[in-house]
DNA sequence: GATGAATGAGTGTTCATTCAT
DNA sequence: TATGAATGAACACTCATTCAT
């Protein structure tokens, strides 16, 4: 439950707090974009869950438009420098590699509100086509290449088929994006949601990923699935 | 059944009578609500594109939200039993047959506008919940069936791992759901899709759900990517 | 009390009257422009004058703006041509001349509503300079050659003096101008209206324009005032 | 007495106190409510323009409509006193001190900013009806008494024809008003204003004023127009 | 005194929906 | 049945005014 941290009451209105308000404000407006879209988002709303007037909205923001721009942009907190770092200096296989990659995605993005986003964006891209490319170019590009570097790795290594890298990645990205778009849109409206464990997804799509479907007669049985 | 399915052309030409309205009409809904939006869509402009009166639409319609029911449950294809049908007397390998269906999947949905309503649905399925449930129990469930019915025909004759099927069959699905998706959305604002084809991308991703990334120390090595 | 003449309220609501909107409208925001300015009227109060709901404004003009620039536009009747010629014909005297100008315009535009828009423009010409361009080219500078040629006519038959035309035009503008001010500003405003009589006004300043205020030693006496 | 009367310069710089805020708020004020009308300046602007802040403003003025009326009190020119004692001694033909009348007038008001507030109290009047008729009692009506008082003396020493007072005062005054009006509306807008010279302007109508448009068959011929 | 962050009533504009024709 | 003029509730955005600092 992220947004406003239950500021102590101290006095019951006016508060001055000028730095935290764009914050705050980018929070909230995450939450119920992405809870209800941006059409059915007021800004009313948004304001009133971030504890402050409509006006006071305005202030930070000119529009309502470039408020849904801030909180793409916001969110995208740029973990792929970080990511690549690791990745580069990392020692074991690289199936434990793309686990691990798979992994801290869930931890630092998937589980979080900033899943959120890429439904956003996948809704709305037609709406937004400049903000689109700016994902595009921001978060899309460098995210894939971060795959591609894995699975190059894989290959170079001898530890992976030799792919096409250009379709392969999709294969890495596919079930990530899945996981978002369900968690965001019928998962939250299904009740079904009570078998799906997300973590049970991931670890089965990996598993699929490195060893396919097909039998490998040789290869040992594989471990049962949990 | 996307759109009106062409109608035999009976009458020698704008003959087109009271009973081809409601079609017309949720032909242009269809179009514009997946690109646009259930929200940025409107009424007017639907009208306009079906080539009638704002009024008329809601003489078929009785609201834009009814109009946005139908359109979801008329695009829905009634092609399952007819699939199920189709895959039970199937007589190849279960591999083959998955690589059909996929096909198959491409030919009637993937690459028509039937994929609209998938990327509609997940876009604003957290704003229509009643709708959402019925496509759910209409499209969702059966389409699993039918995929988890693939898969256990390949464990039970041997030619697929034993793998938990909650899960697997998700890696069957996503890469058909990312697909519809990135068509519509960053694919439609991107123009990037000057390289992308969706076909080889089909064709890639079967391959990976088969094989797997990992190399198979006794396989032969596998066909060079396209 | 120009506004909607009392249509005979035979149903209550929903009227449909395509043709008659955009002029009963104008009318109203005439009428209230003028009054009160332009950002002090308000879209609903020029609806309301008007009989129609705050949306069928928008219908027929696009924004306030736009609807600004119509009643401009709408209430710069085009008389000039026909003054243009009534005059070109006149037999009499320029003297008498002149005062048939004067009172035509008085007729036609000095005491109608048409005065109002020579205020709104004068008070509103630096928020619409587009406007107040097409204003100066439609209108004033058609009706500055008017008089010059008035003045012209006089001086050519020996009837005047010998004037710089360039500004003896304002000579014969400014009247005119001051008392379609003073009629819609101060004039509204102070009860001193009472001893104002436009037309005996209108006789004093033509009286002045062409006699001057010097005593003439030879001349015979001047009329007793009015 | 539009702006700062020129504080003496006691402190050696930037040592604008407290004392100089009010009329630094109405001489920034004075500018925009002439420039842009009541309604379309913002109370923002005025303070920016001032060089404080929006809060400095309400401490002086409790309310942009106060602030209004401050500017056109405080921009009345208290003059008429002076000016009363000045045309009461003056010594040559009541021609000449029209003349000079004039010229004076355009000295201290016409030309300088002074002459805006003609134009807002015109312009806004109608919204402002107490501020108005504070305007004709302290302005409009010393000014007319000031013209009248110069007409008389023409009449009574036999220089100027018996005229109608009421309406010769306006004969006088209306030039005034339209010069003012133009340079601050269309005289802004259009750059016609190249051509036109407000002192050969006024010589003109003083010179029109006096000898009128009419030939006189004795009196020696006109000065040349300029 | 001075500031500027915060407010919220008010306004222009949109658009799904109605209904007289 | 079809139309499209009319509606009005809803919403984004503005800006004079307040007040804690």
């Amino acid at each position: 439950m992220p947004a406003t941290p239950t500021p102590p009451p101290a006095s019951p209105k006016r508060e001055r707090r000028k730095e935290a308000r764009p914050g705050e404000l980018l929070d909230a407006a995450l939450d119920l974009f992405v809870e209800k879209g941006y059409a059915a988002t007021k800004v009313d709303e948004v304001a009133a869950r971030a504890g402050v007037s409509k006006g006071t909205l305005f202030l930070y923001f000119p529009s309502k438009e470039e408020l849904f721009k801030a909180v793409v942009r916001e969110s995208i907190v740029g973990r792929f420098g970080e990511w690549s770092q690791e990745l580069a200096q990392f020692q074991g296989s690289t199936a434990d590699m793309l686990r691990y990659a798979y992994t801290t995605w869930w931890e630092s993005i998937g589980s979080t509100r900033a899943s959120g986003i890429t439904k956003l964006m996948l809704s709305e891209a037609g709406n937004f086509p400049e903000i689109t490319q700016f994902y595009q170019r921001e978060v899309i590009e460098p995210g894939q290449q971060l795959i591609r570097r894995v699975l190059l790795r894989g290959v170079e290594r001898g530890e992976f088929r030799t792919v096409n890298m250009d379709y392969a990645v999709y294969a890495v990205l596919a079930p990530m994006i899945f996981l978002m778009l369900w968690k965001h849109s019928i998962g939250a409206c299904v009740p079904d949601a009570l078998a799906f464990d997300p973590e049970a997804y991931i670890s089965s799509q990996v598993d699929n990923l490195l060893h396919g479907l097909l039998v490998r007669p040789d290869s040992p049985p594989p471990p049962p699935p949990v």
